[in-house]
This record gives C-alpha cells, structure tokens and sequence, in this order.
RNA sequence: UGCCCUAUAGCUCAAUUGGCAGAGCGUCGGAUUCUGGUUCCGGAGGUUCUAGGUUCGACUCCUAGUAGGGCAACCA
C-alpha cells in the first residue's frame, strides 16, 4: 500500500447485477459446484429478439463461469406445444451460437417424476385435492385488496387425497373434475401464494407423450421442480415472474435438500418500432400482415437471420443492452450499430444501381469494354481480393445521384458538373434528355480520359457514385426493408384501437435493380454491400427457388441532410412539473390521537424534532429503548443512531428485542459522542456489536480503536496523501474541488477510518491553499 | 385499494458498497477518405424522481412522498 501506483487500480471490468450475485454465491460457498443455468423455452412460437437476449445471457454466463446452460423445453400445456416449433428453436440457438451439448431436456420427460413429487407433497399435507369448479376457485381467491376463502374441500384426509390424486392420473376424471393445490394460505397479499393450482386434468393429446398422462403439471410446480432435478444453480427469469419466487422458493424447500437452484429477475427487452408479444407475432402471421415467422421485417430469429443480420452482432447486441430490472425500451440505433459495425468488416463491396437512370458516355464508343480492377474493399478492411468491372458507353447511376437544380451541398451529378464513378473515370454532364411529358430518359456525358482510377496525379473532384453497365448489368430484385412500425411503442394505442393501425404501410419497398455481373454470377457470395447503399443479403427462401432476391439488411449510415425536425432548436427538457409545490408535510398525519401526545411529548422533552418523534412514537419498542438510552447519553444522537443506524442492522425493525441493554448502547454513543471514536469507527464497533452482543468498550479494546485527533500526526497523513496524487493536487487548485472527498477518503483509509474527519478536512484545505 | 419491483445524460447501462458521477449508442463539430460509409480527434448533454434528515462527505443510509411497471388462467 506504499506505492502510489497501488492506490488506484485498473478499472474493473462492470458486472451486471447477476454476475455480482453469482460472484457472490460463489465467494461466500453458497455455491460451490459449476455453475449451471438454464433456457427454458415453451415451444409454442417461433423464438424473437426477446429470446435472444434470454439465450446470451444463460448461456455467456455458463461459460464465463466454465459452469454450462441446459436447453429445457418448458412443455407442460399439450394445447399449444408443437415439434415445429422445437426444431425452430434449436436451430436458432445453435445459429446464434451457443451449444447445450448433451443438456437437453423437456419437462414432458419429468411427467413421472413430478407426479411422485406430487404425492409426496400430498403425504407431508402440503397440498390437497380441490373438487370445485374453475369459477368457485376463482371466486374464492379473493381479490388483490381482500383475502381469499379456503376451498370446503381442504381439510380431505391424506388417504382420501391420495386416492382421488391416483383416480386422476387414472384418468377416471372429466377435464375440470378436480385440481391439485398447495396448502399455503388464502389470506397472502401475494395472489400466488392463495393455495396455488398444481396439477389439472387435461385429456389432450401431447406433441411427445401423447396420450400417456391426462393430467399436466402447471407452470409453477413443473418449472422450479424441473430446475431442482437438473441441479439449476441460477435460474434467471423476466420481471414479471417475481412474484412466483416465494412459491418457487416453497416447493423447492418442500422437496429438495441443499444446495437448492434460486430464482432471479431481470427484465424483458423492449425494441423501439417492434413487437415481441407471441400473441401479436402471431397476429402478424396469421392475418398476412408479414409473410410468415421468417419474414425479414418479423423480429424473430429467423425473421432476422433472413434478412441478413448476422449471430455476431445479434450477440454483441444482447452484450450492449446489459441486464437490469428497470423497464427499458432500447433505441432501435443500438442494434443497427451492432449490425453495420459486424457487417463492415465481413461485407465485400459490390456496386448495384436500385433505380437506374441512364448515362450515354458520348466520348467512348459503342460496343468499346474496358475491364475495370475493382477491389472488394476499401482501403481501410485489410483485406484482400478484387473483380473486373466492364466499362462501356451506356452505363446506369442511381437516379437520386442527379439533380437537375442541385441544391446547396448537393456534390453530385448535375448539369454541367463533375463528378467521379467509382473505379472509373471523371464525367461531365454535357446535356440533360427529356421525353414528351418533360421527364428526364437519359443524359448525355462526356468522360475525362486522364482521370482512370488509381491515377494518383488525378485531379479531385467532390462526388463519386456507383454505376453499372447498362449492357452487361444483371437485372435483379432488391427488397429494400424498412420498419414495420411507424411509432417507437406500438403497444401505445388509444382505447380501442389495435397495434395494428400503427403498422408502416411502406415496411417493404420491391423494386428491379441492375447489379454488376460479379456479384450475380454462380459463384457469388450472399451478402455484400452494394456501395452507398446498404448490407444486402440474397434471401435464402427465394434462392431454394433458384431466384437471386436481395434483402436488404440495413441501410449505410447517412448523415447527410438529415431532416430537420421542427421543434429541434429548443432541447426539450423533461417537465420536472414543478406545479404542484411541495407540501410541506405535517409528520403527525395518519397518527392516532396518543401517538401524537406521546410524539409531541417526546418532541419536547428530548428535541427531537417532529419527523424522529413520530417515528418513535408508532414504534413502542423503540422508544422504550430511546428513553432508557437517552438517560446516559445524548438524546438526539441516541435517536439518530436508533433510527439511522441501528434499526436498518436488526431484523424487522428491532420487534423481536435488541442485541444488548439501552444502558449498553448508550455507552456506545458516549464514546463517539465524546469523540473517542470516529463516526466511521463507531460504525464498525456497531455491526460487531449487534453481531456479538460484546460491549462497545470491548471492542474498541479488542480492535485497539481509538479517534486521531493530534494535528502533526494527522498532517503527516495528509502530506503523504498529497504527495503521492500531484496530478489530482494540480486539478483540485485548478478548481476540480470535488476531489476533496478522494483526499478525504484516502485519508481515512491511510487511518483505517480512525482520523477525526473534521481536522482532517481542516487540514487539507489549509494545505490545498 | 393490498402486496411486489423499479427510477442515474436523449437511449441502454456503470459507479470497487458512504469518498473524483462515468461508458457505449445517439447527437453536434473537425481531420482523413475515389462509399455523404469507415477510421481518428473533439464538444455539448446531469436538480442521480421530489422534499426533508443522518454524516466531514450521500446516487448509495433514514423518513415521507411522486411516477412507471407487475400480480386476482385449471397459460408460460
């Protein structure tokens, strides 16, 4: 610790909330086997966006922990599960890359297991046969704000239940006849833990066990048995699986010993201009608004991959958003970053034009080819690799690459301008043709035969654009892809309406392209960009058709002439809504008539203050303590260090009695009260006091603490502090005085939290002078 | 109206657990460029939801509020 470079060590790399836990687990021995987590998909759907950032964070953080991640297919609802749909998923894992190996598993497989489990809960009378209808177990449940009724049918004998739980599982029972419920209690505010249904009768045939089983296991007793099983270490899930956790936690403590897998929350991904309700992906679906799970513009995963983007920036993206529990709606930006940044260095360039507008070159003559070398990439991808681009008199530009009227920073093409086709020559407009209606057919230009590319001595001009051969070009279709929702939130809509109306009409352009011949020969590649345009990808369901098809994935960043939105001069600032002034509160509100005598009284007597009177007042077994302490120390430090600092250290709220006397604890605040301890020691000297119940004396004397007060020993801390941060020393008398809690701080470490801080402070102001 | 979760830059997240409020994306400006791409450099952007309190020091602890979200399927 004498070396100043030891003061400030490397950044450490930031871990979400889930790796601290885990890191935690695994330091503190409450695991101490691999890590192992899980994804545990229902396959009733095709998987999405959503998905993605499930599967990466389960399986990443199986491997950074060397632990690994089971594939477990959560089917227990025979209604809606499908084969399809677990091929589906298994082979978008797999593309996004990650790999369960021999870890998979269906809940279907544990169909007995979980069954045993069942009787077993029924044996130890921790659940029971319900005989009544849906609608009297859902009336009976209460609602949020009232308790619920227990079932008549939940004092039935162990046997009887037993029986009647075999006769089930017989299948002796129509759908509906009975269900099995945890015995927990009808009265919990949290509607879970109202003696939740287990198992119901459901005669319907399984995509994988058939007809094997008429009953299912719900969700909440298959998915927490399930991660038992598997020996699950963590098992992550969305927010809105939190209030299954006590249930979870019920279950599992029922049936299994220690180690037991835990439960954590993290939330959903939102994206900006798309859906990821299964409901609504299927909505699109079925009523043809999108051409099926796969559709390029669809956020699921093969939606995706289809259109172009690639597992790598799918991954880097998922690595981007992070993991947290607030609600997010993540900028559509993010991702389009992840994919260019990806597609940029994997991409060879190719030039198509998407609305061709014809060029005669007067100057070259008809039937005249020049092979123009052309590389695959630009200067800056090392990267090797180039085609021959034919050259010849009548080429294709893209229509936007000419105005008539240029406008102001247009550099392109316009009458009598100049402007440079990519690996080519420096044209000239000489003259602008028009058809009958005044539409522009062609234009006729003339080539500056000094300027080949690669000509270093070549005069510069401002604009280059791509072109193709009008008689060797290749016509081809592009699909040019846009997004499906014109709002950020589609889920916003007013009373009513759907998600639908706020569909973009416009979501898929088609249009007939004309393409370089390299890039439509047979042995092509399947994505390239086209240059200025965007990343395009042949789309793979039209290719098993024989049709050569671009998808385009994305378009080029374009930071030209960005439309101005009207209101961007003045930056809206959030509404801090300052119209309702802050009432200035009266801490006496809600208090019963003798709370507020007894509040009152204990704001006269001891000065507390009305905030700490009135906490103390509702709390009886405080303020007894409060009083008794305050006999030998100081009244208003004995209340803050109860109510600050003492209370938050005992379990619920110190009811259940204190770790040592009133009389005990005063001592402890006279020693800091009469500055023998600094507040930083007495901190200490608190946690070890309520953890062993010692004195507050025996532990300043066991620990040798004591408060340095002497000023040259002091100096001595803060001359060797400033000496070793010259650099922070330079900022701080540069006006950074922020920087007077990093001395401050390196102080009372040096002093291992002993400096009296107000000399220290003192101090170093005096020598920051 | 009960219980639970959440709130830090425009967006998504950090802040070594009480000690310099930072990063990526976006945005704006400049340099480079035979892609208005890329790359490089720089700037702006903060009442850490609010109001009190404890502390030498609070995003972090205490009190009271506010706002958003979740929970009352025999779905997952």
């Amino acid at each position: 610790m004498t070396s100043p470079e030891s003061t400030s060590p490397a950044k450490r790399e930031s871990r979400n909330f889930i790796q601290q836990i885990i890191d935690n687990d695994r330091s503190s021995g409450r695991v101490t086997s691999e890590i192992i987590t899980r994804f545990p998909p229902e396959p009733n759907g095709y998987p999405h966006i959503g998905h993605a950032k499930a599967i990466c964070l389960n399986f990443s953080l199986a491997d950074e922990y060397q632990g690994r991640c089971h594939l477990r297919f959560d089917d227990t609802n025979p209604e809606t599960e499908d084969m399809e749909y677990v091929r589906a998923m298994k082979r978008d894992i797999n593309w996004l890359g990650f790999d369960w190996g021999v870890h998979e598993y269906y809940a279907s497989d544990y169909f007995e297991q979980l069954y045993q489990l069942a009787v077993r809960l029924i044996q130890t009378n921790n659940a029971f046969i319900d005989s009544q209808t849906g609608e009297e177990i859902r009336t009976n449940r209460g609602t949020v704000t009232v308790a619920g009724a227990n079932s008549p049918y939940r004092e039935r004998s162990i046997d009887e239940n037993l029986a009647l739980f075999a006769a089930m599982r017989a299948g002796e029972f129509p759908d509906g006849a009975h269900v099995l419920r945890a015995k927990i209690d009808m009265a919990s505010p949290n509607m879970l833990m109202r003696d939740p249904v287990l198992y119901r009768i459901k005669h319907a045939e399984h995509y994988r066990t058939g007809n094997d089983w008429p009953i299912y296991p719900l969700y909440d007793f298959a998915h927490p048995l399930s991660d038992a099983i598997e020996g699950i270490t963590h098992s992550l899930c969305t927010l809105e699986f939190d209030v299954h956790r006590p249930l979870y936690d019920w279950l599992v403590e029922a049936l299994f010993p220690t180690p037991r897998p835990h439960q954590y929350e993290s939330a959903r991904l939102n994206l900006d201009f798309t859906v990821t309700s299964k409901r609504k992906l299927l909505q699109l679906v079925k009523e043809r608004h999108v051409d099926g799970w796969d559709d390029p513009r669809m956020p699921t995963i093969s939606g995706m991959r289809r259109r172009g983007y690639t597992a790598e920036s799918l991954r880097r993206f998922c690595d981007m958003i992070g993991v947290a529990k607030a609600d997010n709606r993540v900028d559509m930006a993010m991702l389009e970053f992840a994919v260019r940044d990806d597609l940029n260095t994997r991409a060879p360039r190719v030039m198509c034009v998407i609305e061709p507008l014809k060029i005669v070159l007067t100057n070259v003559p008809a039937g005249s080819v020049e092979e123009l070398e052309a590389s695959y990439w630009p200067h800056d991808i090392p990267k090797e690799g180039s085609r021959v681009v034919p050259f010849t008199r009548e080429i294709y530009i893209e229509k936007s690459d000419f105005m008539e009227v240029p406008s102001k920073n247009f550099h392109r093409l316009s009458p009598g301008g100049e402007v440079r086709l990519r690996y080519g020559y420096i044209i000239r407009c000489d003259q602008v043709v028009k058809d009958s209606h005044g539409e522009i057919t062609e234009l006729l230009c003339s080539v500056d035969l000094d300027t080949k590319s690669g000509d270093t001595s070549s005069r510069k001009v401002k604009g280059t654009v791509h072109w193709v051969s009008a008689s060797h070009g290749v016509p081809v279709e592009v699909r040019l892809y846009d997004r499906l929702f014109n709002v950020a939130d589609p889920d916003d809509v007013a009373e009513g309406q759907s998600f639908l109306s706020h569909l973009n009409p416009e979501s898929v352009t088609i249009m007939q392209a004309v393409i370089e011949p390299a890039a439509a020969a047979q042995d092509a590649l399947d994505r390239y960009q086209f240059e200025r345009q965007g990343f395009f990808f042949l789309d793979p369901n039209e290719l098993e058709k024989r049709n050569r098809v671009w998808n385009r994935t994305i378009t080029l960043r374009d930071t030209w002439e960005k439309p101005k939105t009207p209101e961007m001069a003045p930056v809206q600032k959030k509404d801090s809504t300052p119209e309702t002034p802050q009432m200035v509160r009266d801490p006496l509100e809600g208090l019963g008539p003798e709370a507020i005598l007894r509040a009152e009284w204990l704001d006269r007597t001891y000065e507390l203050g009305m905030d700490d009177a009135a906490l103390l007042a509702t709390r009886p077994h405080l303020s007894a303590f409060f009083e008794e302490a305050s006999k030998s120390a100081p009244s208003i430090s004995v209340a803050n260090w109860i109510i600050n600092e003492l209370r938050p250290m005992l379990p619920s709220d110190g009811i259940d009695g204190f770790p040592f006397s009133a009389a005990q604890f005063a001592a402890f605040v006279q020693l800091q009260a009469s500055n023998t301890l600094s507040g930083r020691q007495a901190k200490e000297v608190l946690i070890e006091m309520v953890a062993s119940g010692e004195s507050a004396a025996e532990i300043v004397d066991r620990l040798g603490l004591k408060q340095i007060s002497d000023e040259s020993e002091l100096l001595a801390m803060v001359h060797e502090v400033l000496n070793a941060h010259p650099d922070r020393v330079e900022a701080y008398k540069g006006g950074k005085t922020g920087l007077i809690g990093f001395f401050m701080g390196q102080v009372m470490a040096k002093s291992s939290g002993a400096a009296n801080p107000s000399t220290v402070k003192s101090l170093l102001e005096k020598e920051l002078e």
